[in-house]
DNA sequence: GCTCAGGCAGGCT
DNA sequence: AGCCTGCCTGAG
């Protein structure tokens, strides 16, 4: 039995290719493919939002709230109008979601991610996938489960070769023992506030200010959270140099996506 | 050969 | 607390 759900006014190439997620594969007919834990999906763009077809209503819970369907993205854009800088690149790329992803996967993919491009990070994660990971389903190919932090922490660099991860394996290796030991436990960050998410986080091996960010922005949903990367320390830099303005509240996460997305289109364009 | 890619650690002042 | 510098790897 398939179900279907429809989310409004999420656009999925802004979402899904704006460099927070690592594990989504276009198809041909134009509709994305994505696993997370152990569920998976096909979603398809439509007319006024996105279509997902799912197998059980669990599914449907699950990508619902991984799609972020519960905030109120019409009025963070409004608040942002406030700013003409902001309001314009959000009002562009208002069918942006940020992604409430599963913690493990987004720490180490986004210590991979570091002094790395995009295509190189996604080869990276598939392999990691495809090698260490679970190969729960044959449809699309084949669909692998990210490794859980126990299955990794119990490899030897020389096992993580074939990623050719370079430096950033000693940092794969260093956060999955941490939280395979319990050292770190990431189901606590949940409840921490920003600031204390940020330093616990930086507390594994190769994660600094970005990646920590990235994580709890990516994952739990902190957006207080502002990612500060080459592009958006220029992107400050020209606009915002007296500080960021007052209307991104508490929402400063969400701002930065909307600049981001705003700040690539309209420089690659040239 | 070189530079650059959504940074970070380690060492220095 | 703020500045360097080196770093695996692969594409241009």
């Amino acid at each position: 039995m398939e179900y279907h759900y429809k989310t409004r006014c999420l656009d999925l190439k802004q979402t899904l290719e704006s460099g927070q997620c690592f594990r989504w594969r276009k198809q041909d007919d134009g509709s994305y493919v994505g696993i997370a834990g152990s569920h998976v999906l096909k979603i398809s763009q439509v007319r006024d939002g996105a279509l997902l077809t799912v197998s059980n209503k669990e599914d449907a819970d699950y990508w619902l709230k991984y799609f972020d369907s519960e905030t109120d993205y019409e009025a963070v854009i409004k608040q942002f109008s406030a700013d003409k800088t902001l309001g314009e690149a959000a009002r562009e790329n208002s069918g942006i979601r940020i992604l409430r992803q599963e913690p493990f996967e987004t720490l180490i993919s986004f210590i991979i991610s570091q002094n790395n491009n995009i295509p190189r990070i996604t080869g990276i994660i598939s392999r990691l996938c495809e090698n260490f990971g679970e190969r729960i389903s044959d449809e699309y190919g084949g669909m692998w489960t990210f490794p859980d932090a126990g299955r990794l922490a119990a490899l030897s660099p020389e096992d993580l070769a074939p990623l050719r991860a370079g430096f950033r394996v000693r940092y794969i290796l260093d956060a999955s023992v941490k939280v395979a030991d319990g050292t770190i436990d990431l189901d606590s960050i949940y409840d921490m506030s920003y600031d204390d998410g940020k330093a616990y986080l930086k507390t594994i091996t190769g994660v600094g200010d970005k990646v920590a960010d990235c994580v709890l922005l990516f994952a739990y949903h902190k957006t207080s959270a502002f990612p500060t990367d080459v592009w958006i320390k220029r992107i400050v830099a020209e606009y915002y140099s007296d500080g960021l303005p007052e209307c991104m509240g508490e929402y400063k996460g969400i701002a930065q996506q909307y600049l981001f997305e705003y700040f690539r289109k309209h420089s690659s364009a040239t």
